[in-house]
RNA sequence: GCGCCCGUGGCUUAAUGGAUAGAGUAACUGACUACGGAUCAGAAGGUUGGGGGUUCAACUCCCUCCGGGCGCGCCA
C-alpha cells in the first residue's frame, strides 16, 4: 500500500527550505472534515524561520507540489496547505490491499524478535471474580493482542493473588468453622463466608489476627497442614476462575502467581542487603524512598515474612532472567500507583537497567450505585452473573427481531459477552466509572452488538454478491473504481487506509479504546455509505468496486474487533 | 497534611498545542412492497469546573482555587 503520509512528507520537504521528511510528517494532520481534504499541513511554525507570513508560505507550498501525480488537488487555505489525494489512486491502493492481506491487514513486524510480557486480570484466591476485575483482564488481553499483532512475542502471564496473609485468615478460618463439604459445594461463596466471619469476629478477638500471621509464616516455611489445605483452596478457586475465562474467551500463556516466587524471595531479600538498601524500622525491613519522595517500601514484617512488593521485585527478576523482555507491563489499578512506582525505582537501585523497561498500565476504579465494590459488605457484582445476563439479553432480542442465526446459542453468547468486552473497551482507560446494568445492557448506538451487526450487514452484502466479490477480490487490480468517488464512500476508505496507524497508536498509547473508537468510526461509515449507495447494482463494474470497499470495511470491523478479543459473528 | 489521577451538552464520552469542540444516549421529528430498522436522516442541546499565565494558536502546557476519586508501614 502506499504510503501517502510518507509520499506528501517527501514532496514537502523537498520543496521547503530547512525542514525535513521527518519534521514534515510530523506536522501533517488529518483535517476536522474530509471537505478540507485528506491531509492537511499547517505553516505557523515555518514563518519565524522564512520570516514571511503563514499564509503565503501555504501558497507556495501548495503551488510548489500541485503538479504531483497523487494528488488530485492542493488548495492553500490560510496557514493550511489542505492535500487532496488522487480519488482513485487511493481507492486503489487500499483496496487492493486489503483484498491481498484481508486478516492480516494492519499486521505490523515492528516487534519482531521482541518479547513482551503482559501481566494481568490476576484475581485472589478464595474471592469473587467480580465487575472489578474485568478490566484488567480485559485491558490486558487487548494490549496483549494488539502487541502480537505489531509482531511482538508477547507472554499472558495470569499473576494470581494465591499468597500473603489472606491464606493465613482462611486458614484459621476454615479449622475454626469450616467444613469441607460445604466448600467443596459452592467454594468461592463458602471460602468467602469464612473469610467475612473471620474479619467480623477478629474485631473483638485480636489474636485471631496473630494466629493468621502464625498460619501464614507456616505456609511460607511449606509446613504440609498449611500447605495443603492451601493448595486446595488454590484449585478449586482456579476452576472458578476458568469458567469466567472461558466465557470471555481469554487464555494465559502463564499462571505463575505469587506463590511461584515463595522460594525466590530469599535472593531478592539478600540482593537488597548487599546494595545496601535494606533499613530496619520499628522490626520490620525496610526500603527508604524519602530522597524519591515516596514513602518508604516494606520488604519484610517484623515477623519475617514478605510482603508482596518482595514478591512484585522477585517476580520480575525471574521474568528478566528467564525471558529476557523487551518490555515487562503491569496492567493492575490505579490505586497501585505508588506501588510501582516504588518497587520500579527499587530495581533501578539495585542497578539493573532493565528498571526502564517495567511498565505500569493503570485503570480508574469501578464502583456502584451503592459505593465501593467490597465482598466483605456484600457490595458486588459477580463477573460471570454479567456475562450471563448480557448473553440472556442478546437471546432475548434475537427471538424478538426473530433473527435468522445458524446458531442461536453460540450467536447470543458472542454478542453478548462482545458487548461487554466492548463497553469495558470503549473510553479511556484511566477513567473511573460506576457499573450500570441498563448501560451493559444497552445495545443501541455506540456499542459492541452495533459493530457486529454493521459487520453482519456487510457479511450478508458481500454473500448476495458473491461471485462478483469473488472476482474483485480475486483480481483487485482489476476493480474501476471510478464509481467511488461519492463522498460517504471516500471517507469510509479514509479510514479503513488509517487502520494500521491506529493500532500502531494504541500500542504505543497502551490504550485499546483508540481500537474501540476507531470501529465505531468504520462501522458508522459503513452505514451511512449503505444508506448513500446501493451496492448490488446492475452495473458489474460498479457492483465490483463497491463490494471490495464492503469487503474492506468488514474486514477492519473484524480485525479490529478481534484485537479487542471480541468475535464478529457472520450473522447476527 | 503530602502525592497521584479525574472534571467537556441532562447522562456517557472524543479530540499527536492547530481550522466551525466531534460522537453516542435520553427526549422530539422523520425513513423499511431494492442490498439486514441492533440501522439511517433531521432538529435541539457547549462561556470544555472558576481565575490567571505561556503561545501566532489552549479542552490540551504552567500557576492557583473549587469539586470528586485513589494512595500514603507490617493487606494485596
Amino acid at each position: 500500500m502506499i504510503d501517502f503520509k510518507e509520499q506528501i512528507a517527501g514532496l514537502i520537504s523537498a520543496n521547503t527550505e530547512n525542514l525535513t521528511k521527518e519534521e514534515a510528517r510530523d506536522m501533517l494532520e488529518i483535517p476536522a472534515s474530509g471537505e478540507m481534504g485528506d491531509y492537511a499541513f499547517p505553516c505557523f511554525r515555518l514563518a519565524k524561520a522564512a520570516r514571511k507570513a503563514p499564509p503565503l508560505i501555504a501558497a507556495e507550498i501548495a503551488e510548489s507540489v500541485r503538479s504531483a501525480a497523487l494528488f488530485e488537488r492542493v488548495n492553500p487555505v490560510g496557514a493550511y496547505v489542505n492535500v487532496f489525494l488522487a480519488k482513485e489512486v487511493f481507492l486503489k491502493s487500499v483496496l487492493s490491499e486489503i483484498a491481498e492481506k484481508r486478516d492480516d491487514y494492519g499486521r505490523g513486524d515492528i516487534g519482531r524478535g521482541k518479547k513482551v510480557i503482559v501481566e494481568f486480570s490476576s484475581p485472589n484466591i478464595a474471592k469473587p471474580f467480580h465487575i472489578g476485575h474485568i478490566r484488567s483482564t480485559v485491558i490486558g488481553n487487548a494490549i496483549n493482542n494488539i502487541y502480537a499483532f505489531l509482531g511482538y512475542d508477547t507472554v499472558k502471564i495470569n499473576h494470581i493473588g494465591d499468597y500473603g496473609t489472606q491464606f493465613g485468615k482462611m486458614i484459621v478460618a476454615y479449622r475454626k468453622w469450616g467444613n469441607r463439604e460445604d466448600v467443596e459445594r459452592d467454594p468461592i461463596k463458602t471460602l468467602l463466608s469464612y473469610y467475612t466471619r473471620f474479619h467480623a469476629e477478629a474485631e473483638n478477638d485480636a489474636s485471631l489476627e496473630d494466629e493468621a500471621r502464625l498460619a501464614f509464616v507456616k505456609l511460607e516455611k511449606g509446613e504440609a497442614g498449611e500447605t495443603a489445605l492451601w493448595r486446595w483452596f488454590r484449585d478449586m478457586s482456579m476452576k472458578e476462575f476458568e469458567r469466567v475465562y472461558g466465557l470471555l474467551g481469554i487464555e494465559f500463556d502463564s499462571y505463575a502467581g505469587e506463590s511461584f516466587y515463595s522460594d525466590k524471595m530469599e535472593r531478592v531479600v539478600n540482593m537488597l542487603n548487599e546494595k545496601g538498601l535494606l533499613e530496619e524500622s520499628e522490626g520490620a525491613q525496610i526500603v527508604n524512598l524519602e530522597k524519591y519522595g515516596m514513602a518508604p517500601a516494606l520488604i519484610t514484617k517484623k515477623d519475617g515474612s514478605t510482603l508482596y512488593i518482595t514478591r512484585d521485585i522477585a517476580a520480575a527478576v525471574y521474568r528478566k532472567e528467564r525471558y529476557d523482555f523487551y518490555k515487562n507491563i503491569y496492567v493492575v489499578a490505579s490505586q497501585q500507583n505508588l506501588h510501582f512506582q516504588q518497587w520500579f525505582k527499587i530495581i533501578e537501585l539495585l542497578g539493573f537497567d532493565w528498571a526502564k523497561d517495567c511498565v505500569h498500565i493503570p485503570f480508574g476504579l469501578v464502583s456502584l450505585d451503592e459505593g465501593a465494590v467490597s465482598t466483605r459488605a456484600g457490595r458486588v457484582v459477580f463477573l460471570e452473573d454479567v456475562l450471563n445476563r448480557a448473553i440472556e439479553r442478546t437471546r432475548e432480542i434475537i427471538v424478538e427481531k426473530n433473527v435468522n442465526t445458524d446458531n442461536i446459542d453460540a450467536t447470543a453468547r458472542q454478542v453478548g459477552i462482545g458487548a461487554v468486552i466492548f463497553q469495558e473497551l470503549s473510553s479511556n482507560r484511566i477513567k473511573d466509572y460506576t457499573f450500570s446494568w441498563e448501560k451493559v445492557l444497552n445495545f443501541d448506538g455506540e456499542t459492541g452488538p452495533y459493530a457486529q451487526y454493521s459487520h453482519a450487514r456487510a457479511s450478508s452484502v458481500l454473500r448476495k454478491g458473491g461471485a462478483s466479490a469473488e472476482k474483485a477480490l480475486n483480481a483487485p487490480e482489476k476493480i474501476d473504481v471510478s464509481s467511488l468517488k461519492g463522498e460517504s464512500a471516500c471517507e469510509l476508505a479514509r479510514l479503513i487506509y488509517r487502520f494500521p496507524e491506529i493500532i500502531f497508536d494504541a500500542a504505543e498509547k497502551y490504550e485499546p479504546s483508540v481500537v474501540t473508537r476507531h470501529i465505531v468510526d468504520v462501522a458508522q461509515a459503513f452505514n451511512k455509505f449503505y444508506r448513500d449507495e446501493r451496492v448490488l447494482t446492475e452495473d458489474a463494474a460498479e457492483k465490483e468496486a463497491k463490494l471490495a470497499l464492503v469487503f474492506a470495511a468488514k474486514q477492519v470491523i473484524k480485525t479490529g474487533l478481534r484485537l479487542l478479543g471480541v468475535e464478529a459473528p457472520e450473522r447476527m
